[in-house]
DNA sequence: TGTCAATGCTTTGTGCGCAAAGTATTTCCA
DNA sequence: TGGAAATACTTTGCGCACAAAGCATTGACA
């Protein structure tokens, strides 16, 4: 590759993710907007509704936000009485994030959002793989 | 696939692909920081010195921004005396941005930024490839 | 030729994303 | 056991990202 080529726009594979991921979260909205959720939101109500009752640290782990990111969506969160935010019990620089019963049923209505999207996405399931694994694997080189 | 993963946080592809994105971005972060730009205001200026002296008009479809986000970035650009806005002639609700001195000559210094990036990522060139075009793909598929 | 729609850009408001600094609590260990 | 370091989270400040509304200017056409 040329010094040239290196500065060129077509040859930023950045610039591609970057749009495509924006893209997609611009397609997410809508749906969302049904369930009054933003991406970020609804990443951690996937978080919760798999595994409800963790300590921000792990939504942290889970959701790859950082702390100062996921202390403002928690606290709308809970303006919205998805959840509800304790000190722990054993250790009180912990916070406990429990769903509150407005964010459990709130999964039922969350299931027609992937299902939206599977079929905006004309993806064969190989190549949503493909491209799931190489994110996957850009993520992980990155950390 | 089952009700029940879709909904898992490991199934989602926009997951990884966020996560990604915004983990490479972070990577670009501290060698832009040596050419005082933040990541969007670097495809701005990779986009100008491709194609100098163009509409705002231009720059959104190169970039993908929208106006709205492009409006502040390229204010930005023009209080740090990389470009300089002006009025069109044929058509005065378009503005003509145009590379000021200091902004023709970081070209030079940003070629290290993406051989850097080269070096971080350890991707096969045919990896790359297949993340590029699946991302892009995905890009034109959500317009 | 007047006026109404379209175009090009800017502004406003909300919510991230993240670095850096701050606060409270716990742990470590001399 | 006192005090420094570590840990868990929050706050602050800046720059996007984008929808929606606003403001000129131009174009279309009745």
């Amino acid at each position: 590759m040329t010094d040239h080529s290196l500065l060129k726009l077509e040859n930023q594979i950045c610039h591609s993710l970057y749009s495509a991921t924006n893209a997609l979260i611009r397609a997410y909205r809508p749906l969302l907007a049904e369930l009054d959720l933003t991406y970020p939101q609804y990443l951690v109500m996937l978080a919760l509704w798999q595994e409800d009752g963790v300590m921000i640290k792990r939504l942290v782990e889970r959701t790859r936000f950082d702390a100062g990111t996921l202390t403002p969506i928690l606290q709308r969160l809970e303006q919205k009485a998805l959840i509800l935010r304790t000190r722990s019990q054993e250790d009180s620089r912990q916070k406990l994030i429990v769903l509150a019963k407005k964010g459990r049923v709130l999964s039922e209505q969350a299931l027609k959002v992937p299902k939206a999207i599977v079929c905006e996405l004309d993806m064969t399931a190989e190549e949503a793989a493909l491209l799931k694994s190489l994110t996957e694997k850009l993520y992980h080189q990155l950390l």
